[in-house]
DNA sequence: TGTGTGACGATCG
DNA sequence: GCGATCGCCACAC
């Protein structure tokens, strides 16, 4: 079976309200600590958007990819700034604050 | 059926 | 410290 991304959407989901993750993370909770492209892309694929808040992924730096599918990088952080992730002056997500790398709950 | 590409990240040189 | 290459996944051509 496609262990991995069954493995990176339940990832995601587990991905708390007002934090969020990055693919090295995602890829690391898979199983493929160097699998991040292939997180990226599987998320890409996002099969239930509804259901994968695959915009509580970023990079690694926290920084939005710039081709997004939501509608824009504005979007995605407009959203992350709903659920209450704090984001910094360069435009890029807290991870100090707001980064989840699935260990805690 | 096989090659190339695309939301990335780490390691090698 | 910086640059280049590899690794991983799924999908389009």
């Amino acid at each position: 079976m496609h262990d991995f991304s069954q493995n990176v959407y339940r990832a995601v989901q587990k991905i708390p309200r007002g934090k969020v993750s990055n693919y090295g993370c995602i890829a690391f909770l898979a199983g493929k600590p160097r699998a991040a492209r292939g997180v990226g892309f599987v998320l890409h694929r996002n099969p239930d958007p509804e259901r994968i808040p695959c915009h509580r992924v970023v990079f690694k730096d926290g920084s939005l990819c710039k081709g997004y599918v939501f509608g824009g990088p504005d979007v995605q952080r407009q959203k992350l700034l709903e659920e209450g992730v704090a984001f910094l002056p360069d435009g890029r997500v807290d991870m100090e604050t707001c980064g989840w790398y699935g260990k805690e709950e």
